[in-house]
RNA sequence: GGGAGCAUAGCUCAGCUGGGAGAGCACCUGCCUUACAAGCAGGGGGUCACAGGUUCGAGCCCUGUUGUUCCCACCA
C-alpha cells in the first residue's frame, strides 16, 4: 500500500518526522572498515560559538551536502562538527554570563571559574547541536560529544612537547600585542587594523650641552615617559652631527642619546623618532640593535604604572592628554596637525592593542611554512577557487613566529614547569612538583594556548592521534575542508602545517572556500548592525530544505553572497513544486503500484525525457566532483520545473486519462523520474527528498543510504528527442501565437499541419490538442485552408483556421518580419561558412554544426516564404 | 605601499576549457486547464564598465583606464 502524501506542504512536520527518522535508525553513525569504498571524506567544521549565524549555517550546509553526496556513492563519510575545549572567545561568554549572576574570575579563583565554563560549555554545544539538527546536518552526534569533552588535550600536550624538543617552541621577552581589556597577548593574525583619526604632536627635545632643539614627531605623546633615545637615518645631513650626542626627554628630563638607523625614513615627519621600546615593535627592534633599555610605563590594563607622578594610574588616554597639556605649557609643543593612521585593535572587543614586553611561548614559523608551501604548490592540496593559494602564500612566505600563549584561564594549559627558588624550568607531559635542580617547589605557567594551536590539531586529533587509531588510519589524511576566506590564516594555514609536521601528511586534499554572506544590501551581517539574520527563524519560516537550497544555488565557491527573504521564498516555492508533483504522481498510482523500473515499451516522449535525465545525472555529478555547487542546484532546478513538471506531467495526463498499457507504461516513468531526480537533489533538500521517496517505491530503507543514479547510455536517445522536439516547438509555436491574438484556452481550434514528419506529429496528437487547445490535428503535405493563421517552425507549418480573428495586413506583417529575422540568421551564419579563415580553421565540429543550423533555417525560409504567397 | 576580487536585464547574480547572451525576483498580457495562484501560458527588457590588442571568431584571453569591495603591511 503506497503512502499518500498531505495536500498541503508543511516543512515543518516533514522536517520533524524525518530527522526523528533519520535518528532513530543511528543512519549517521560511521564506522572505519566497514568494507565500503576506501574514498573517505571528514569535514571539520569550524569552532562554534553557541549561536549558529548565517556564516555557519552557509559552512555547515556546504559540508552536508557533500557528505550526503558522498554517502549515497557508498563511500564511507564522516563529518565531526564540534569544539575543542579552547574555543574561540568562549572565557570571554562565561566571564559575560558569570557578571550577569554578579561574580567575577578573579572573585572565582581559577578552579572555579574552570567549573563554571565547563558546565556553560557544555550548555552551548548542545544549544549548536540542536541548531545544527534544524538545518539538516547529517552529524555523528555520539561522536561529536565524544570529541568535545575530550578536547583532545592529549594530543595538544603531545604536540607541545614535540615542538619544544625540536627547538620549535620557545619561550622569550618579546614585544607582542596586548589586549588592555582581555588582559591577554595577541598573535599577529588576532589583530585588526583599523583607521583612526589621530593627531601628530611635534615636540622639542632640547640638545643638551648646546642651544637649540631636535624636533620630534609624534603620535602618541604618552609614551614618551618611555623613550628611552631618538633616532634619526645615518645619512641625514640635518641630524648627522648630533649622532651620539645626548638629548633632553621633556617633563621626565632624563638625558637620552641620539642613535642613527635605517630604520628611520628622512621624508617622513620631521625625520626624527623618539624611541620607545616597550611600546611600538620597531623602536623594539631599534631599542635591540643599540642596546637600549627597555622601560615598560604601562600596567596590563593600560595605566600609567607607579613612580611617574601625577601621571601614575591614569588611563592612556587620559596621560595623552595631561602630557600633551603639560609639554605646551613647559613651551615644548611646537605644533598638533590631524593625522589619520591605522591602529590596531582585538578583534574580539575592539580595544585598541597595546604592544607590550613581556615573555611569551612563541612557536618558529619559517621550518614549519616550508612543508606547508610545498604542498600548495606541488598540488597535494587544492584550493577552490584556486586564487586563494596566492593569500595563503602571502601569509606563509613573510611570516613572524607565532605568539602561542595566552593570559586566560579557559584553554589547554601550558606544560611548563618553573622553580620558586632557582628559576629552573621544565617542559614535561606530567605534572612536576619539585625542581629537579635544587629540590625546592615547582609552578605550573598559568598561561594557556592559543585555541588555533588545539584547533591546527582538529583534523588528526578528533580521529585519536596521537594513538594509532583504526579510525585515524582509515579516515586520514582527509578530503576537503570547507571554509570561509576569512579563516584562511588563523586556521587552514595552521591546520596544514601542523598536520605536516605531526603527521607527515596533509590534513586534507582539497580546500572549498565559500565566501560571507551578506545581508539584501551587501553589508556583512553583524551584531553591532543589528542586520543580521538568524538562520533558525528562516527555518521556521520556510523550511530548512529552503535555506539549504538557496544556500546553496546563485553563488560559486569563494564569491560573497547576498542573502534576502525573497530568495528564500522562491526556494520554498521550488520545494512546494516538488512535492504537488509527487503528489500528482501518486494520486495517480494504484495503491498496489510497486514498479521500480521502466516500461518494455517506451513511448516517444518517455524517450524523450530519460535522454533528458541521463544528460541532467551526468552534468549534475561533473559538477559536484568539481565543486561547482550552484550550477548542479541550478541544473536540477531547472529539469524539475522546465522539463518535468512543465512538460512531460502535463503529456502524461493524456495517458493516464486514457488508462490501459499507456497509462502504466506513463506511472512506472513517472516513478522511475522522480525516483531519480529525488536522489540526485537529496544533499541539497534532505527533508523533502527522504520524504517523498519513502512514499515512492523504492528500495532500501533511507534516501540517505540510497545509490546516486548514474549515467545509463542504453538510455540515450538522441534521434527520439530531436523528433519529440520537433512537437514541443510547434506547442510553443502555436500557444504564442494564440497569446498574441488573446484568444483564450476555451476556445478550441482546428490545427492543419503541413510537414514531412507526419508520423510524428499525428503520433503526438493528443499532446497538440491538450498544450495547445486544439479540437483536431491533420497532417499532411499541404492544406488549403481559407483564412487560416499560420505559425511557423523549423520542422513544420500549422494552419489554424480563424477567418474571424485574422486581419491580413497584420499577418503579412508579422510574416514580414518574420522572414526578415530569418534572412538575418542565414546571413550571419552563411557569412560565418563563407569566411575562408573560419572554414580553414574552426574545428569540424563547430563546422558542422554551422552547417545543420543553416539547413534548418534555410527550411524555416521556405515555409515563410510558402506561407506569405498562401496569404496572398 | 603591496595583493586580490568585482563591474552582464530595473534588482540579485549564473555563464565550466573563446563558437550568435541566461536564471530568479520585479514588470506587462491572458488564464481559477481536476498536482501546484507558492500556479499555468505568453511577452518586453542587455554596446556584457571604458579603450586598445590577440584570434576566422572575445562576456570569456592579453595590456591599459575608470569605478567599487576586500585582504595584507612596522612609516613614528
Amino acid at each position: 500500500m503506497l503512502k499518500q502524501l498531505d495536500k498541503v506542504y508543511d516543512p515543518q512536520s516533514v522536517e520533524d518526522r524525518t530527522y526523528e527518522f533519520w535518528l532513530s535508525g543511528g543512519y549517521f553513525h560511521a564506522e572505519p572498515d566497514t568494507g565500503k569504498p576506501p574514498y573517505t571524506i571528514v569535514i571539520p567544521p569550524p569552532n562554534v560559538t553557541g549561536q549558529l549565524h548565517m556564516g555557519h549555517a552557509l559552512d555547515d550546509t556546504l559540508q552536508d551536502i557533500l557528505i550526503r553526496w558522498r554517502r549515497m556513492q557508498g563511500y564511507e563519510a564522516l563529518w565531526m562538527p564540534g569544539t575543542d575545549h579552547a574555543a574561540i572567545a568562549t572565557e570571554a561568554k562565561v566571564v559575560a554570563a558569570l557578571k550577569e549572576q554578579g561574580l567575577t574570575k578573579e572573585g572565582l579563583g581559577r578552579e572555579k571559574f574552570l567549573e563554571h565554563a565547563w558546565e556553560w560549555k557544555e550548555k552551548y554545544e548542545n544549544r549548536i547541536i540542536s541548531q545544527l539538527k534544524k538545518i539538516g546536518c547529517s552529524c555523528d552526534w555520539d561522536r561529536t560529544r565524544f570529541t568535545m569533552d575530550e578536547g583532545c588535550s592529549e594530543a595538544v600536550q603531545e604536540v607541545f612537547m614535540k615542538l619544544y624538543e625540536k627547538g620549535l617552541i620557545y619561550r622569550g621577552e618579546r614585544i607582542i600585542n596586548w589586549c588592555p581589556n582581555c588582559k591577554t597577548s595577541l598573535s599577529d593574525a588576532e589583530v585588526e587594523h583599523e583607521e583612526k583619526e589621530g593627531a601628530f604632536w611635534h615636540i622639542r627635545y632640547p640638545i643638551v650641552g648646546e642651544e637649540g632643539f631636535i624636533e620630534v614627531a609624534t603620535t602618541r605623546p604618552e609614551t614618551m615617559l618611555g623613550d628611552t633615545a631618538v633616532a634619526v637615518h645615518p645619512d641625514d645631513e640635518r641630524y648627522k652631527r648630533l649622532v651620539g650626542k645626548n638629548v633632553l626627554l621633556p617633563l621626565v628630563n632624563k638625558e637620552i642619546p641620539v642613535v642613527a638607523d635605517e630604520y628611520v625614513e628622512m621624508d617622513f615627519g620631521t625625520g626624527v623618532v623618539k624611541i620607545t621600546p616597550a611600546h611600538d615593535p620597531n623602536d623594539f627592534e631599534v631599542g635591540l640593535r643599540h642596546n637600549l633599555p627597555v622601560i615598560n610605563i604601562f600596567t596590563e590594563d593600560a595605566h600609567i604604572m607607579e613612580g611617574w607622578g601625577k601621571y601614575s594610574g591614569m588611563e592612556r588616554g587620559e596621560a595623552r592628554k595631561a602630557i600633551v597639556a603639560d609639554l605646551e605649557e613647559g613651551g615644548f609643543l611646537i605644533k598638533t596637525e590631524p593625522y589619520s593612521h591605522n591602529v590596531g585593535t582585538c578583534y574580539r572587543c575592539g580595544t585598541v592593542v597595546e604592544p607590550r614586553v613581556s615573555k611569551q611561548w612563541f612557536v618558529k614559523m619559517k621550518p614549519l611554512a616550508g612543508p606547508a608551501i610545498d604542498a600548495v604548490k606541488s598540488g597535494e592540496t587544492k584550493f577552490i577557487p584556486e586564487r586563494f593559494d596566492k593569500i595563503y602564500y602571502h601569509w606563509l612566505e613573510d611570516i613572524h613566529d607565532w605568539c602561542i600563549s595566552r593570559q586566560i584561564w579557559w584553554g589547554h594549559r601550558i606544560p611548563a614547569y618553573y622553580c620558586d627558588t632557582c628559576g629552573e624550568m621544565v617542559v614535561s607531559r606530567e605534572a612536576v612538583h619539585t625542581c629537579p635542580k635544587c629540590g625546592a617547589a615547582m609552578h605550573q605557567d598559568p598561561d594557556t594556548l592559543d585555541t588555533w594551536f588545539s584547533s591546527a590539531l582538529w583534523p588528526f586529533s578528533t580521529l585519536g592521534w596521537p594513538k594509532q587509531t583504526a579510525e585515524l588510519k582509515y579516515f586520514y589524511p582527509t578530503n576537503t575542508l570547507v571554509t570561509g576566506y576569512d579563516i584562511i590564516f588563523f586556521w587552514v594555514v595552521r591546520m596544514m602545517f601542523s598536520g605536516l609536521e605531526h603527521t607527515g601528511e596533509v590534513p586534507f586534499k582539497n580546500v572549498l572556500i565559500h565566501g560571507l554572506v551578506r545581508d539584501a544590501q551587501g553589508r556583512k551581517m553583524s551584531k553591532s548592525l543589528g542586520n543580521g539574520i538568524d538562520p533558525l527563524e528562516i527555518v521556521d519560516q520556510y523550511g530548512a530544505d529552503a535555506l539549504r537550497f538557496t544556500l546553496a544555488t546563485g553563488n560559486s565557491p569563494g564569491n560573497d553572497m547576498r542573502f534576502s527573504d525573497d530568495k528564500v521564498k522562491a526556494s520554498r516555492n521550488f520545494a512546494n513544486k516538488i512535492w504537488n508533483a509527487s503528489r500528482f504522481i501518486m494520486m495517480n498510482l494504484p495503491e498496489d503500484f510497486d514498479e521500480k523500473g521502466l516500461p518494455a515499451e517506451l513511448a516517444l516522449e518517455d524517450k524523450w525525457i530519460l535522454t533528458k535525465f541521463n544528460r541532467l545525472v551526468g552534468e549534475v555529478t561533473e559538477n559536484l566532483e568539481a565543486f561547482e555547487l550552484g550550477m548542479a542546484v541550478q541544473k536540477l532546478y531547472d529539469f524539475i520545473w522546465d522539463i518535468f513538471c512543465d512538460w512531460y506531467i502535463e503529456l502524461t495526463k493524456a495517458r493516464i486519462a486514457q488508462g490501459g498499457e499507456s497509462e502504466r507504461s506513463a506511472q512506472m516513468v513517472l516513478c522511475y523520474i522522480i525516483n531519480g531526480v529525488m536522489r540526485l537533489l537529496h544533499p541539497f533538500m534532505p527533508f523533502i527528498t527522504e520524504e517523498i521517496w519513502q512514499a515512492l517505491p523504492h528500495d532500501g530503507e533511507t534516501i540517505m543510504k540510497a545509490e546516486c543514479p548514474k549515467v545509463d547510455d542504453a538510455l540515450n536517445f538522441a534521434v527520439e528527442e530531436a523528433e519529440f522536439e520537433k512537437v514541443m516547438d510547434l506547442i510553443r509555436a502555436i500557444r504564442n501565437r494564440r497569446a498574441e491574438m488573446n484568444i483564450p484556452p476555451s476556445k478550441k481550434a482546428h490545427v492543419y499541419v503541413e510537414t514531412k514528419s507526419a508520423e510524428i506529429f499525428l503520433q503526438c496528437q493528443e499532446f497538440i490538442k491538450r498544450l495547445a487547445s486544439a479540437s483536431e490535428v491533420e497532417t499532411g503535405e499541404h492544406f488549403d485552408v481559407e483564412g487560416a493563421v499560420q505559425v511557423i517552425t523549423n520542422a513544420a507549418r500549422g494552419l489554424i483556421p480563424m477567418a474571424e480573428l485574422i486581419d491580413r495586413e497584420k499577418e503579412l506583417a508579422r510574416l514580414n518580419k518574420d522572414k526578415a529575422a530569418c534572412q538575418k540568421d542565414i546571413d550571419f551564419i552563411s557569412g560565418k561558412l563563407n569566411n575562408p579563415g573560419f572554414v580553414a580553421k574552426a574545428p569540424e565540429a563547430v563546422i558542422t554544426g554551422e552547417r545543420a543550423k543553416l539547413a534548418k533555417a534555410e527550411e524555416r525560409m521556405k515555409i515563410i516564404l510558402e506561407s506569405i504567397a498562401n496569404l496572398g
